[in-house]
DNA sequence: AACCATAACGGGG
DNA sequence: GCCCCGTTATGGT
């Protein structure tokens, strides 16, 4: 056998290249089960570019009003920062109960969630504590039935990038998390009363692609007995960077959904950025993408979302004690 | 907003 | 052009 051979057989692998180099720096806050780190160096310059192609006016069809930038965050980067937010976030895997029929039904929503971010009434101070948004004096407890979590830098830089183009303000960003093919949401809309009447949403695709689909909600008769033509269904294709900003009159008329689908996929992670008028959006957004259960985070080795648990995170790459007998 | 049963679709042979 | 069957769409709960 060659000498060669041998050598290549017993050398341990090369660690692999980083897929993106860590920030030093970490947003931390008493809600959060671990500190988030800042956004790597490289993918912050190269957002200064976003949008990186002008965005695609989507009023063809009666109560649309959309943008559809393809992509927004550069493709060169969009890959990157969906292993980052993959690896560095926190989620959840909410669960809760509906009546079906009469009956209480168990929901596994199926995909993971995490959100940040409070309602305009209130804000956060610079060390993570909460005020009243208009007298700047710490809110009263009870406000809230949930701990409102700021939004962390890596975050809250793309939230500022997207404000300062779009001309919309954010206060609340909500993450989802597609592991594959099986994950999903069904047709809804962002139309809650405590986003105001034309709310304005930015919704970002990382990684994998995933086909996203519109649909009018049903018109009523006409009174005067006109046919009347129902819009058609509109289906994107979203792509590791797009993203789409849906305002006006199209949550109230227009329902979305990312359907499941067949086959091997890989993971997708959506971010919206939204507005909350009034404090019951707080813990409503707080309910449905964090909920009751415990915190996920992915493990690169197992490739999958493990649940977090504080002792393993604080033995982290460190020699346990030796137990003396 | 999810599940589930069932219908409709559509590419391969 | 038709059948097969996996995938996708739809409607009731």
């Amino acid at each position: 056998m060659k000498r060669g051979a041998l050598d290549t057989f017993f050398k341990p692998v090369a660690p692999k290249k980083p897929k993106y180099e860590a920030s030093t720096q970490q947003s931390s806050h008493a809600s959060y089960p671990f500190a988030v780190s800042y956004l790597p160096e490289a993918f912050a310059e190269q957002l200064q570019f976003a949008p990186a192609e002008e965005g695609r006016v989507m009023n063809q069809e009666r109560d649309l009003d959309m943008v559809y930038y393809q992509p927004y965050i550069p493709r060169s980067i969009a890959d990157g920062m969906f292993e980052f937010l993959r690896q560095e976030l926190f989620f959840y895997r909410v669960q809760y109960t509906i009546k079906r029929g009469g009956a209480p039904t168990a929901i596994n929503t199926p995909r993971f969630t995490t959100v940040f971010g409070v309602d305009a009434t209130s804000r956060f101070t610079e060390d993570g504590g909460l005020v009243d948004a208009k007298t700047g004096k710490g809110i009263e407890k009870g406000r809230y039935k949930c701990t409102p979590r700021p939004i962390p830098q890596c975050l809250g830089l793309l939230k500022d990038l997207t404000e300062g183009a779009t001309g919309c303000e954010f206060n609340f960003c909500l993450v989802n998390y597609y592991a594959d093919g099986k994950d999903s949401i069904s047709y809804h809309s962002d139309d809650e009363r405590f986003l105001g009447e034309l709310p304005a949403i930015a919704s970002f695709t990382l990684g994998a692609k995933r086909d996203f689909l519109m649909k009018h909600k049903p018109i009523p008769p006409s009174t005067t007995g006109e046919s009347v033509v129902e819009p058609k269904q509109i289906k994107l294709t979203l792509g590791s960077g797009d993203m789409v900003l849906m305002k006006g009159e199209t949550q109230r008329n227009w329902l979305h959904s990312v359907p499941k689908r067949a086959g091997e996929q890989g993971g997708r992670i959506n971010i919206t950025y939204r507005q909350a008028l009034v404090r019951g959006g707080t813990d409503n957004y707080y309910t449905y993408n964090v909920g009751t259960g415990g915190a996920f985070q992915w493990n690169a080795r197992e490739k999958l979302m493990r649940a977090w648990s504080a002792d393993e995170d604080a033995s982290e790459g460190v020699t346990p004690p030796k137990q003396d007998k």
